[in-house]
RNA sequence: GGAUAGGUGGCAGAGAGGUUAUGCGUGGGACUGCAGAUCCCAUUUACUAGGGUUCAAAUCCCUACCUAUCCUCCA
Protein backbone atom coordinates (compact mmCIF):
# COMPACT_ATOMS: atom_id res chain seq x y z
CA UNK A 1 0.00 0.00 0.00
CA UNK A 2 1.02 3.29 -1.10
CA UNK A 3 -0.09 6.47 -0.56
CA UNK A 4 0.71 10.82 -0.69
CA UNK A 5 1.90 11.26 2.73
CA UNK A 6 2.38 15.32 3.76
CA UNK A 7 5.23 15.34 5.43
CA UNK A 8 7.47 13.83 2.87
CA UNK A 9 5.46 15.92 0.31
CA UNK A 10 5.44 12.46 -1.94
CA UNK A 11 3.78 8.90 -2.90
CA UNK A 12 5.24 6.77 -0.36
CA UNK A 13 4.76 2.81 0.89
CA UNK A 14 3.37 2.67 3.80
CA UNK A 15 5.40 0.14 6.54
CA UNK A 16 2.87 0.15 9.45
CA UNK A 17 4.62 0.55 13.40
CA UNK A 18 3.19 -2.56 14.34
CA UNK A 19 2.84 -5.49 11.98
CA UNK A 20 -0.43 -5.87 10.37
CA UNK A 21 -1.81 -3.21 12.65
CA UNK A 22 -2.43 0.43 12.14
CA UNK A 23 -3.34 3.33 14.36
CA UNK A 24 -4.93 6.29 12.85
CA UNK A 25 -6.51 9.52 14.15
CA UNK A 26 -8.33 11.92 12.14
CA UNK A 27 -9.16 15.45 12.84
CA UNK A 28 -12.78 15.49 13.86
CA UNK A 29 -15.82 18.67 13.41
CA UNK A 30 -15.76 21.58 16.35
CA UNK A 31 -19.69 20.86 17.19
CA UNK A 32 -20.83 24.27 17.06
CA UNK A 33 -23.22 24.24 13.81
CA UNK A 34 -24.64 22.15 10.88
CA UNK A 35 -22.23 20.25 9.02
CA UNK A 36 -21.31 20.53 5.16
CA UNK A 37 -20.69 18.88 2.35
CA UNK A 38 -16.54 19.43 3.28
CA UNK A 39 -17.19 17.84 6.47
CA UNK A 40 -18.79 14.67 4.48
CA UNK A 41 -15.76 14.26 2.11
CA UNK A 42 -13.10 14.34 4.67
CA UNK A 43 -14.81 11.92 6.70
CA UNK A 44 -16.77 9.50 3.82
CA UNK A 45 -13.06 9.24 2.33
CA UNK A 46 -11.43 8.11 5.58
CA UNK A 47 -14.43 5.98 6.31
CA UNK A 48 -13.70 4.61 2.85
CA UNK A 49 -10.23 4.13 3.11
CA UNK A 50 -10.28 2.66 6.97
CA UNK A 51 -12.87 -0.27 5.55
CA UNK A 52 -10.23 -0.59 2.53
CA UNK A 53 -7.29 -1.04 5.02
CA UNK A 54 -9.51 -3.69 6.95
CA UNK A 55 -10.82 -5.32 4.05
CA UNK A 56 -7.00 -6.64 2.98
CA UNK A 57 -6.49 -7.14 6.62
CA UNK A 58 -4.74 -4.58 8.63
CA UNK A 59 -6.47 -4.43 12.18
CA UNK A 60 -7.20 -0.43 12.34
CA UNK A 61 -7.62 1.93 15.51
CA UNK A 62 -9.61 4.60 14.09
CA UNK A 63 -9.91 7.34 16.54
CA UNK A 64 -11.72 10.75 16.13
CA UNK A 65 -11.59 13.79 18.61
CA UNK A 66 -14.67 16.11 18.94
CA UNK A 67 -13.84 19.81 20.04
CA UNK A 68 -16.84 19.97 22.65
CA UNK A 69 -15.54 23.19 24.20
CA UNK A 70 -13.89 26.37 21.88
CA UNK A 71 -14.85 29.73 21.59
CA UNK A 72 -17.60 29.26 18.52
CA UNK A 73 -19.26 26.71 21.12
CA UNK A 74 -19.25 29.27 23.65
CA UNK A 75 -20.21 32.48 20.76
CA UNK A 76 -22.98 30.30 19.51
CA UNK A 77 -24.38 29.30 23.54
CA UNK A 78 -24.54 33.29 23.92
CA UNK A 79 -26.34 33.78 21.15
CA UNK A 80 -28.74 30.97 22.12
CA UNK A 81 -29.24 31.88 25.32
CA UNK A 82 -28.00 28.38 26.55
CA UNK A 83 -24.71 26.58 27.68
CA UNK A 84 -22.11 25.66 25.69
CA UNK A 85 -22.41 21.98 27.07
CA UNK A 86 -25.74 22.55 25.63
CA UNK A 87 -24.55 23.33 22.24
CA UNK A 88 -21.75 20.64 22.15
CA UNK A 89 -24.04 18.10 22.91
CA UNK A 90 -26.80 18.83 20.11
CA UNK A 91 -24.45 18.74 17.32
CA UNK A 92 -22.11 16.03 18.57
CA UNK A 93 -25.77 13.93 18.44
CA UNK A 94 -26.32 16.13 14.88
CA UNK A 95 -23.38 14.69 13.54
CA UNK A 96 -23.47 10.68 14.72
CA UNK A 97 -26.73 11.09 13.14
CA UNK A 98 -25.55 12.74 10.00
CA UNK A 99 -22.63 10.39 9.75
CA UNK A 100 -24.51 7.39 10.39
CA UNK A 101 -26.76 8.90 7.14
CA UNK A 102 -23.56 8.76 5.28
CA UNK A 103 -23.03 5.12 5.93
CA UNK A 104 -19.77 6.62 7.79
CA UNK A 105 -19.58 3.43 10.51
CA UNK A 106 -16.09 2.76 10.88
CA UNK A 107 -14.94 5.10 13.69
CA UNK A 108 -14.25 2.94 16.91
CA UNK A 109 -14.05 5.93 19.42
CA UNK A 110 -15.37 9.16 19.11
CA UNK A 111 -13.06 11.22 22.36
CA UNK A 112 -14.71 14.51 23.82
CA UNK A 113 -12.01 17.16 24.06
CA UNK A 114 -13.50 17.78 27.31
CA UNK A 115 -13.07 14.01 28.84
CA UNK A 116 -9.17 14.75 28.71
CA UNK A 117 -8.82 17.60 30.66
CA UNK A 118 -6.19 16.25 32.91
CA UNK A 119 -4.21 14.51 30.25
CA UNK A 120 -3.73 17.72 28.57
CA UNK A 121 -2.74 19.47 31.75
CA UNK A 122 -0.39 17.01 32.38
CA UNK A 123 1.35 17.64 28.78
CA UNK A 124 1.35 21.28 29.28
CA UNK A 125 2.95 20.69 32.34
CA UNK A 126 5.67 18.66 30.43
CA UNK A 127 6.26 21.68 28.16
CA UNK A 128 6.70 23.93 30.81
CA UNK A 129 8.80 21.88 32.27
CA UNK A 130 11.11 21.26 29.43
CA UNK A 131 11.32 24.86 28.41
CA UNK A 132 8.95 25.15 25.40
CA UNK A 133 5.90 26.80 26.83
CA UNK A 134 5.31 29.85 29.25
CA UNK A 135 2.86 31.24 31.16
CA UNK A 136 1.61 34.59 30.98
CA UNK A 137 -1.24 36.91 32.54
CA UNK A 138 -3.76 35.58 29.84
CA UNK A 139 -2.79 31.61 29.57
CA UNK A 140 0.17 29.04 28.77
CA UNK A 141 1.55 29.64 25.01
CA UNK A 142 3.79 27.25 23.29
CA UNK A 143 6.95 29.29 22.38
CA UNK A 144 7.55 27.80 18.54
CA UNK A 145 10.76 28.85 17.76
CA UNK A 146 12.10 26.68 20.43
CA UNK A 147 10.83 23.61 18.41
CA UNK A 148 13.16 23.92 15.19
CA UNK A 149 11.15 21.60 12.95
CA UNK A 150 8.19 24.36 13.49
CA UNK A 151 7.12 24.23 9.45
CA UNK A 152 8.27 21.25 8.44
CA UNK A 153 4.53 19.84 7.81
CA UNK A 154 3.40 22.73 5.83
CA UNK A 155 7.04 23.35 3.80
CA UNK A 156 7.10 26.61 5.35
CA UNK A 157 10.39 27.98 6.87
CA UNK A 158 10.72 28.94 10.39
CA UNK A 159 12.13 32.26 9.98
CA UNK A 160 9.12 32.86 7.22
CA UNK A 161 6.10 31.83 9.47
CA UNK A 162 7.43 34.22 12.30
CA UNK A 163 8.03 37.00 10.44
CA UNK A 164 4.54 36.56 8.67
CA UNK A 165 2.81 35.99 11.76
CA UNK A 166 -0.15 37.96 12.35
CA UNK A 167 -0.96 36.89 15.88
CA UNK A 168 -3.70 38.51 18.13
CA UNK A 169 -2.68 41.06 19.22
CA UNK A 170 -4.79 41.90 22.87
CA UNK A 171 -2.87 38.71 23.78
CA UNK A 172 -0.45 38.93 26.27
CA UNK A 173 2.44 36.49 24.32
CA UNK A 174 6.06 36.63 23.81
CA UNK A 175 6.27 36.26 20.08
CA UNK A 176 3.20 37.05 17.55
CA UNK A 177 3.44 33.18 15.92
CA UNK A 178 3.10 31.50 19.51
CA UNK A 179 -0.02 29.52 19.93
CA UNK A 180 -2.25 28.82 23.31
CA UNK A 181 -2.22 25.89 25.15
CA UNK A 182 -4.02 27.19 28.18
CA UNK A 183 -6.70 29.62 28.16
CA UNK A 184 -7.18 31.30 31.72
CA UNK A 185 -11.05 31.96 32.03
CA UNK A 186 -12.56 35.59 31.14
CA UNK A 187 -15.73 36.39 33.78
CA UNK A 188 -19.23 34.10 32.41
CA UNK A 189 -16.70 31.04 30.39
CA UNK A 190 -17.00 28.09 31.57
CA UNK A 191 -13.78 26.74 33.21
CA UNK A 192 -11.92 23.82 34.48
CA UNK A 193 -9.30 23.66 37.53
CA UNK A 194 -5.63 23.80 36.38
CA UNK A 195 -2.08 24.97 38.22
CA UNK A 196 -2.82 27.87 36.19
CA UNK A 197 -5.94 28.77 37.75
CA UNK A 198 -9.34 28.58 36.19
CA UNK A 199 -9.72 28.41 32.27
CA UNK A 200 -10.15 26.09 29.28
CA UNK A 201 -7.86 24.41 26.97
CA UNK A 202 -6.03 25.78 23.50
CA UNK A 203 -7.31 24.03 20.33
CA UNK A 204 -4.07 22.47 19.38
CA UNK A 205 -3.67 20.39 22.58
CA UNK A 206 -6.40 18.50 22.82
CA UNK A 207 -5.76 16.21 20.12
CA UNK A 208 -2.36 15.16 21.12
CA UNK A 209 -3.55 14.66 24.73
CA UNK A 210 -6.21 12.22 23.17
CA UNK A 211 -3.43 10.38 20.95
CA UNK A 212 -1.44 9.90 23.15
CA UNK A 213 -3.75 8.35 25.72
CA UNK A 214 -4.47 5.51 23.58
CA UNK A 215 -1.72 5.58 20.82
CA UNK A 216 1.16 6.48 22.92
CA UNK A 217 4.00 9.28 21.46
CA UNK A 218 3.70 8.29 18.16
CA UNK A 219 1.66 6.66 15.90
CA UNK A 220 0.79 5.63 12.06
CA UNK A 221 -1.28 7.64 10.48
CA UNK A 222 -2.97 11.12 11.58
CA UNK A 223 -5.33 12.25 8.90
CA UNK A 224 -7.50 15.66 8.00
CA UNK A 225 -8.52 18.32 5.66
CA UNK A 226 -5.84 20.00 4.41
CA UNK A 227 -6.91 23.33 5.97
CA UNK A 228 -5.71 21.88 9.47
CA UNK A 229 -2.29 21.22 8.13
CA UNK A 230 -1.13 25.26 9.15
CA UNK A 231 -0.92 25.66 11.93
CA UNK A 232 -3.45 22.98 13.35
CA UNK A 233 -1.09 19.85 12.94
CA UNK A 234 2.14 22.08 13.17
CA UNK A 235 1.57 22.90 16.57
CA UNK A 236 0.46 19.16 17.06
CA UNK A 237 3.76 17.86 16.36
CA UNK A 238 5.46 20.59 17.76
CA UNK A 239 4.00 20.08 21.22
CA UNK A 240 4.24 16.43 20.90
CA UNK A 241 7.60 15.95 19.93
CA UNK A 242 9.01 18.62 22.48
CA UNK A 243 7.66 16.10 25.36
CA UNK A 244 8.70 13.13 23.19
CA UNK A 245 11.91 14.38 21.37
CA UNK A 246 10.98 11.66 19.03
CA UNK A 247 11.25 12.04 15.50
CA UNK A 248 7.63 11.57 14.40
CA UNK A 249 4.47 12.10 16.06
CA UNK A 250 2.77 10.56 13.06
CA UNK A 251 4.62 8.75 10.67
CA UNK A 252 2.47 9.10 7.66
CA UNK A 253 -0.14 12.18 7.09
CA UNK A 254 -3.25 12.06 4.99
CA UNK A 255 -4.88 15.28 3.90
CA UNK A 256 -7.98 15.41 2.07
CA UNK A 257 -8.43 18.31 -0.70
CA UNK A 258 -11.46 21.02 -0.18
CA UNK A 259 -14.34 21.50 -1.88
CA UNK A 260 -15.07 24.56 -4.01
CA UNK A 261 -17.96 26.46 -4.59
CA UNK A 262 -17.89 28.42 -7.82
CA UNK A 263 -14.01 27.93 -7.87
CA UNK A 264 -13.88 29.49 -4.45
CA UNK A 265 -13.23 27.54 -1.45
CA UNK A 266 -15.95 26.56 0.92
CA UNK A 267 -16.01 27.65 4.01
CA UNK A 268 -17.37 28.85 7.00
CA UNK A 269 -16.29 32.28 6.99
CA UNK A 270 -17.10 32.73 3.17
CA UNK A 271 -20.45 31.38 4.30
CA UNK A 272 -20.56 29.99 0.60
CA UNK A 273 -20.93 26.11 2.49
CA UNK A 274 -23.63 24.01 1.61
CA UNK A 275 -24.85 21.46 4.38
CA UNK A 276 -25.23 17.72 4.23
CA UNK A 277 -28.70 18.03 5.07
CA UNK A 278 -29.53 20.01 2.73
CA UNK A 279 -27.54 17.75 -0.26
CA UNK A 280 -29.76 14.77 1.24
CA UNK A 281 -33.09 16.26 0.55
CA UNK A 282 -32.35 16.19 -3.16
CA UNK A 283 -29.87 13.47 -2.88
CA UNK A 284 -29.55 10.04 -1.02
CA UNK A 285 -26.22 9.36 0.89
CA UNK A 286 -24.78 6.51 -2.04
CA UNK A 287 -25.22 9.70 -4.28
CA UNK A 288 -22.91 12.26 -2.44
CA UNK A 289 -20.62 9.17 -1.16
CA UNK A 290 -20.07 8.40 -5.17
CA UNK A 291 -20.34 11.89 -5.76
CA UNK A 292 -17.22 12.70 -3.51
CA UNK A 293 -15.38 9.23 -4.25
CA UNK A 294 -15.06 10.27 -7.66
CA UNK A 295 -12.12 12.51 -7.35
CA UNK A 296 -8.45 11.70 -6.25
CA UNK A 297 -8.67 12.41 -2.09
CA UNK A 298 -5.98 14.98 -2.33
CA UNK A 299 -7.38 17.20 -5.36
CA UNK A 300 -10.13 19.96 -4.23
CA UNK A 301 -13.19 19.39 -6.62
CA UNK A 302 -15.59 21.95 -7.90
CA UNK A 303 -18.95 20.93 -6.21
CA UNK A 304 -22.10 21.99 -7.78
CA UNK A 305 -25.59 20.77 -8.71
CA UNK A 306 -24.18 19.24 -11.73
CA UNK A 307 -21.46 17.06 -10.52
CA UNK A 308 -24.63 15.81 -8.44
CA UNK A 309 -26.38 15.41 -10.98
CA UNK A 310 -23.61 13.26 -13.03
CA UNK A 311 -23.36 10.86 -9.66
CA UNK A 312 -26.36 10.37 -9.96
CA UNK A 313 -26.11 8.87 -13.84
CA UNK A 314 -22.83 7.43 -12.82
CA UNK A 315 -24.30 5.53 -10.10
CA UNK A 316 -27.98 4.20 -11.59
CA UNK A 317 -26.03 2.84 -14.11
CA UNK A 318 -24.24 0.95 -11.93
CA UNK A 319 -26.81 0.00 -9.75
CA UNK A 320 -29.49 -0.95 -12.88
CA UNK A 321 -27.03 -3.63 -13.40
CA UNK A 322 -26.53 -4.42 -10.47
CA UNK A 323 -30.27 -5.19 -9.78
CA UNK A 324 -30.22 -6.75 -13.71
CA UNK A 325 -27.68 -9.48 -11.98
CA UNK A 326 -29.93 -10.00 -9.17
CA UNK A 327 -32.64 -11.01 -11.18
CA UNK A 328 -30.41 -13.14 -13.74
CA UNK A 329 -31.86 -17.13 -13.98
CA UNK A 330 -29.91 -18.20 -16.72
CA UNK A 331 -28.52 -22.16 -16.17
CA UNK A 332 -26.34 -21.88 -18.73
CA UNK A 333 -24.44 -19.00 -20.45
CA UNK A 334 -21.20 -18.62 -21.95
CA UNK A 335 -19.83 -15.29 -20.57
CA UNK A 336 -17.41 -15.84 -17.64
CA UNK A 337 -15.28 -13.83 -15.56
CA UNK A 338 -12.09 -13.84 -13.52
CA UNK A 339 -12.83 -13.56 -9.94
CA UNK A 340 -9.96 -13.67 -8.53
CA UNK A 341 -7.99 -11.50 -11.05
CA UNK A 342 -10.47 -8.84 -11.30
CA UNK A 343 -10.73 -8.62 -7.24
CA UNK A 344 -6.96 -8.30 -7.30
CA UNK A 345 -6.57 -5.62 -9.80
CA UNK A 346 -9.23 -3.32 -7.87
CA UNK A 347 -7.26 -3.94 -4.43
CA UNK A 348 -4.27 -3.16 -6.60
CA UNK A 349 -6.10 0.47 -7.90
CA UNK A 350 -7.27 0.86 -3.95
CA UNK A 351 -3.62 0.25 -2.78
CA UNK A 352 -2.17 2.67 -5.21
CA UNK A 353 -2.78 6.12 -3.39
CA UNK A 354 -5.98 5.17 -2.51
CA UNK A 355 -7.37 5.78 -6.09
CA UNK A 356 -11.32 5.63 -5.85
CA UNK A 357 -11.70 7.61 -8.74
CA UNK A 358 -10.04 5.14 -11.07
CA UNK A 359 -11.66 2.22 -9.36
CA UNK A 360 -14.82 3.86 -10.19
CA UNK A 361 -13.65 4.29 -14.06
CA UNK A 362 -13.08 0.14 -13.80
CA UNK A 363 -16.22 -0.47 -12.66
CA UNK A 364 -17.69 1.68 -15.16
CA UNK A 365 -15.83 -0.37 -17.79
CA UNK A 366 -17.24 -3.67 -16.18
CA UNK A 367 -20.63 -2.44 -16.28
CA UNK A 368 -20.68 -2.10 -19.45
CA UNK A 369 -18.99 -5.53 -20.58
CA UNK A 370 -21.89 -7.22 -18.18
CA UNK A 371 -24.45 -5.32 -19.86
CA UNK A 372 -22.70 -6.10 -23.45
CA UNK A 373 -23.19 -9.61 -22.74
CA UNK A 374 -26.32 -9.17 -19.91
CA UNK A 375 -28.47 -12.35 -22.22
CA UNK A 376 -24.98 -14.76 -21.89
CA UNK A 377 -24.65 -14.37 -18.32
CA UNK A 378 -25.99 -17.55 -15.99
CA UNK A 379 -26.92 -17.67 -12.07
CA UNK A 380 -23.56 -18.97 -10.75
CA UNK A 381 -21.21 -16.34 -13.10
CA UNK A 382 -24.06 -13.50 -12.07
CA UNK A 383 -23.93 -14.33 -8.32
CA UNK A 384 -19.90 -13.98 -8.99
CA UNK A 385 -20.19 -10.70 -10.24
CA UNK A 386 -22.63 -9.23 -7.58
CA UNK A 387 -19.75 -10.72 -5.23
CA UNK A 388 -17.70 -8.45 -6.92
CA UNK A 389 -19.89 -5.21 -6.39
CA UNK A 390 -20.45 -6.57 -2.77
CA UNK A 391 -16.69 -6.15 -2.04
CA UNK A 392 -16.26 -2.84 -3.33
CA UNK A 393 -19.72 -1.73 -1.95
CA UNK A 394 -18.08 -2.95 1.60
CA UNK A 395 -15.76 0.20 1.33
CA UNK A 396 -17.45 2.21 -0.99
CA UNK A 397 -21.34 2.00 -0.07
CA UNK A 398 -22.45 3.30 -3.01
CA UNK A 399 -25.11 0.88 -3.98
CA UNK A 400 -27.76 0.97 -1.61
CA UNK A 401 -29.75 -2.10 0.01
CA UNK A 402 -32.37 -3.63 -1.01
CA UNK A 403 -35.68 -2.62 0.53
CA UNK A 404 -37.63 -5.43 1.05
CA UNK A 405 -41.00 -5.56 -0.63
CA UNK A 406 -43.66 -7.95 -0.94
CA UNK A 407 -42.57 -9.47 -4.42
CA UNK A 408 -45.75 -11.73 -4.78
CA UNK A 409 -47.59 -8.98 -4.80
CA UNK A 410 -45.86 -7.31 -7.60
CA UNK A 411 -45.72 -10.13 -9.55
CA UNK A 412 -49.09 -10.65 -9.62
CA UNK A 413 -49.75 -7.13 -10.53
CA UNK A 414 -47.35 -7.25 -13.22
CA UNK A 415 -48.97 -10.92 -14.30
CA UNK A 416 -52.17 -8.75 -14.76
CA UNK A 417 -50.21 -6.15 -16.65
CA UNK A 418 -48.83 -8.76 -19.24
CA UNK A 419 -52.06 -10.20 -19.99
CA UNK A 420 -53.44 -6.56 -20.65
CA UNK A 421 -50.35 -6.25 -22.90
CA UNK A 422 -51.15 -9.01 -25.13
CA UNK A 423 -54.29 -7.80 -25.56
CA UNK A 424 -52.57 -4.67 -26.67
CA UNK A 425 -55.07 -2.82 -23.95
CA UNK A 426 -51.64 -0.18 -23.48
CA UNK A 427 -53.75 2.11 -21.63
CA UNK A 428 -54.31 0.40 -18.66
CA UNK A 429 -50.81 -0.83 -19.02
CA UNK A 430 -49.18 1.75 -18.75
CA UNK A 431 -51.42 3.19 -16.02
CA UNK A 432 -50.58 0.11 -13.68
CA UNK A 433 -46.70 1.04 -14.65
CA UNK A 434 -46.65 4.59 -14.21
CA UNK A 435 -48.50 4.08 -10.41
CA UNK A 436 -45.79 0.88 -9.65
CA UNK A 437 -43.01 3.64 -10.87
CA UNK A 438 -44.69 6.47 -8.41
CA UNK A 439 -44.29 3.90 -5.51
CA UNK A 440 -40.33 3.73 -6.21
CA UNK A 441 -40.27 0.46 -8.63
CA UNK A 442 -38.66 0.47 -11.87
CA UNK A 443 -40.01 -1.41 -14.71
CA UNK A 444 -38.64 -3.03 -17.72
CA UNK A 445 -40.04 -4.43 -20.36
CA UNK A 446 -38.43 -6.55 -22.61
CA UNK A 447 -40.44 -8.69 -25.73
CA UNK A 448 -42.92 -10.34 -23.59
CA UNK A 449 -40.93 -10.39 -20.15
CA UNK A 450 -41.03 -7.79 -17.66
CA UNK A 451 -37.96 -7.01 -15.30
CA UNK A 452 -38.50 -4.95 -12.20
CA UNK A 453 -36.51 -3.84 -8.62
CA UNK A 454 -36.91 -1.51 -6.12
CA UNK A 455 -35.29 1.70 -6.69
C1' G B 1 5.53 39.28 -0.29
C1' G B 2 6.63 33.81 1.01
C1' A B 3 5.12 28.64 0.45
C1' U B 4 2.26 24.67 -2.13
C1' A B 5 -0.67 22.76 -6.11
C1' G B 6 -2.25 23.44 -10.88
C1' G B 7 -3.39 25.37 -16.07
C1' U B 8 -5.66 19.30 -21.15
C1' G B 9 -11.44 18.82 -26.27
C1' G B 10 -18.57 22.13 -25.10
C1' C B 11 -18.00 20.51 -19.68
C1' A B 12 -15.73 17.25 -15.89
C1' G B 13 -11.15 14.97 -15.56
C1' A B 14 -6.77 10.86 -16.34
C1' G B 15 -2.02 10.40 -18.48
C1' A B 16 3.82 12.11 -17.56
C1' G B 17 8.86 11.56 -23.73
C1' G B 18 6.69 8.03 -29.31
C1' U B 19 0.64 4.06 -29.24
C1' U B 20 -7.78 5.74 -28.96
C1' A B 21 -7.96 7.80 -21.78
C1' U B 22 -12.60 7.80 -19.86
C1' G B 23 -17.23 9.89 -18.40
C1' C B 24 -21.05 13.56 -19.28
C1' G B 25 -23.23 16.42 -23.04
C1' U B 26 -24.58 16.71 -28.29
C1' G B 27 -25.98 14.26 -33.20
C1' G B 28 -27.40 9.70 -35.62
C1' G B 29 -28.84 4.52 -35.42
C1' A B 30 -30.55 -0.46 -33.17
C1' C B 31 -34.18 -2.59 -29.81
C1' U B 32 -39.52 -1.23 -28.05
C1' G B 33 -46.83 -0.75 -28.91
C1' C B 34 -44.92 3.34 -25.96
C1' A B 35 -41.66 4.42 -21.90
C1' G B 36 -37.39 2.98 -19.57
C1' A B 37 -32.94 0.45 -19.61
C1' U B 38 -29.12 -1.12 -22.83
C1' C B 39 -26.01 -1.41 -27.14
C1' C B 40 -23.60 0.62 -31.76
C1' C B 41 -21.54 4.85 -34.64
C1' A B 42 -20.07 9.90 -34.82
C1' U B 43 -18.42 14.44 -32.21
C1' U B 44 -12.76 13.19 -37.98
C1' U B 45 -5.35 15.69 -34.92
C1' A B 46 -7.53 18.86 -26.71
C1' C B 47 -3.12 19.81 -23.97
C1' U B 48 -2.10 28.61 -21.29
C1' A B 49 1.87 31.48 -24.24
C1' G B 50 6.95 31.96 -25.93
C1' G B 51 11.68 29.82 -26.11
C1' G B 52 14.95 25.41 -25.42
C1' U B 53 16.59 19.87 -24.95
C1' U B 54 15.44 15.53 -28.22
C1' C B 55 15.00 11.62 -34.05
C1' A B 56 10.35 12.53 -31.14
C1' A B 57 7.37 16.79 -25.94
C1' A B 58 0.70 17.64 -23.26
C1' U B 59 4.73 14.89 -20.80
C1' C B 60 11.77 17.20 -19.47
C1' C B 61 14.24 22.48 -18.85
C1' C B 62 13.76 28.02 -18.86
C1' U B 63 10.70 32.49 -19.04
C1' A B 64 6.07 34.86 -18.84
C1' C B 65 0.99 34.96 -17.81
C1' C B 66 -3.28 32.98 -15.25
C1' U B 67 -6.03 30.21 -11.19
C1' A B 68 -6.67 28.06 -6.40
C1' U B 69 -4.98 26.99 -1.48
C1' C B 70 -2.05 28.07 3.03
C1' C B 71 0.72 31.98 5.73
C1' U B 72 -6.02 34.19 11.21
C1' C B 73 -10.78 30.24 12.85
C1' C B 74 -12.04 26.26 9.21
C1' A B 75 -12.84 19.23 7.11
Amino acid sequence: MRFYDTLSGSIIEFRPMHKNRINIFVCGPTVYDDFHIGHARTYIFFDTIVKFMRSIGYSVFYLQNITDIDDKIIKRASEENTTPEYIADKYFKEYLRIMSELGVDSVNYYAKATLYIDEIISQIKRMIDKGYAYETSDGVYFEVKKFKDYGQLSKQNLDNIIENARGILNEDKKNPEDFVLWKKMKPGEPYWESPWGKGRPGWHIEDTAITETYFGDEYDIHGGGSDLIFPHHEAEIAQMRSISNKKYLAHYWIHTGMININSEKMSKSLKNYITIKDVLKDYTPNELRFAVLNANFNKSIEFSRDSLNEAREALSRIINTYRKLENIELENGDYKIDYNYIIKKYIDIMSDNFDTRSLIKEIMGLVAEINKNIDNIDKKTALNILKIFDYINSFMNIIPRKRSIDASTINAILNIRSMLRSEKRYDLSDYIRKELEASGLHIEDKNNETQWWIE
